[in-house]
DNA sequence: CTACGAGTTCAAGTGAAGTTGAGGTCAAGC
DNA sequence: GCTTGACCTCAACTTCACTTGAACTCGTAG
């Protein structure tokens, strides 16, 4: 396989070439070279591109996740990094479980409102207890997905 | 129990006064009233706030847990809405799980590389399939506890 | 040669969830 | 009567992960 050109990049990885561009900008990927201006990339960027999700998946940030590759590419995880990183999914997954069970309980629960069901309650308890080391946001349901964007809004205030 | 000011209601909650401030702006809480300027506030809105940590534990934003009280302060929340986010939550579960899995036994595994070691590459696979209802950011290493993320996914096309 | 389309740069915008800071108000204490 | 400290408002700033827009450059087709 040879070189490929960022629409291919973006074709095969599902990103876009915008989110590909600020990935080279980030450090998370490079590109091999160029033909005239465009960006030629090596096949195993797609490699690359496959661990960034999961990553942020277990909860780096991108800059995080530049960190984890080595120089000539390869995963730079030492072992603990992994079992703490496994460790701190696996009290998520206690946690969102529970959530789960109590969500699951309150679908099919008698009690006159969720409040007043013990079962409900013992999981806001739990879910709560967001505090130590794994607060954090699941994304939510894309629902207005990117439809219809506002063509334009005079100026905005607040940013850099 | 009687009204509480912010800072108490703060105490409590263990969430800074401006976040208060913050969420009643957003119609997540209300005030009862004012003393002067300052908010008064039933014990009522504890139990309230103790409903909003988890709500976005499981994945929704603070629009989406606002629309969930009703007027009178109660849970709105249909059986259909809580299967439905209670399967979303287990399709995040699941995922995790593949994911914790994986980084756990590359955290033991003999291959060279992570990379090469298929039982991570197939964590990989799990990990990236992150398209539908759950992709996000379980907030990292507890650098400063803030910031939350709510990617919007770019809808995948071309893919294979 | 000109047009086109796909690529490029760089700056600015977006949205979520807050935080921070300046300047203002008020009740209580000295 | 004045100071203090807790609270107030409102606007601006922050972080993260991108996206969008304008203006520009190529290589190729006609």
């Amino acid at each position: 396989m040879k070189d490929m050109d960022i629409a291919e990049v973006a074709q095969r990885s599902g990103l876009p070439a915008s989110t590909l561009r600020f990935y080279e900008e980030k450090g998370l990927i490079a590109s091999i070279g160029r033909r005239g201006l465009r960006r030629l990339f090596d096949p195993g960027v797609l490699e690359r591109l496959s661990l960034i999700a999961p990553g942020r998946t277990a909860g780096f940030t991108l800059e995080e996740v530049a960190g984890m590759f080595a120089a000539d590419g390869s995963l730079r995880l030492s072992r603990e990094q992994l079992s703490a990183k496994a460790d701190a999914l696996d009290r998520t997954i206690r946690r969102l479980g529970a959530m789960r069970n109590g969500l699951r309980h309150a679908a099919t629960c008698p009690a006159p409102s969720h409040m007043a069901c013990p079962t409900f309650r013992r999981m806001l308890r739990i879910a709560g207890a967001t505090q130590s080391s794994g607060a954090g946001r699941m994304a939510s349901v894309p629902k207005s997905t990117k439809g219809a964007r506002s063509p334009k809004k005079a100026f905005a205030k607040g940013n850099r």
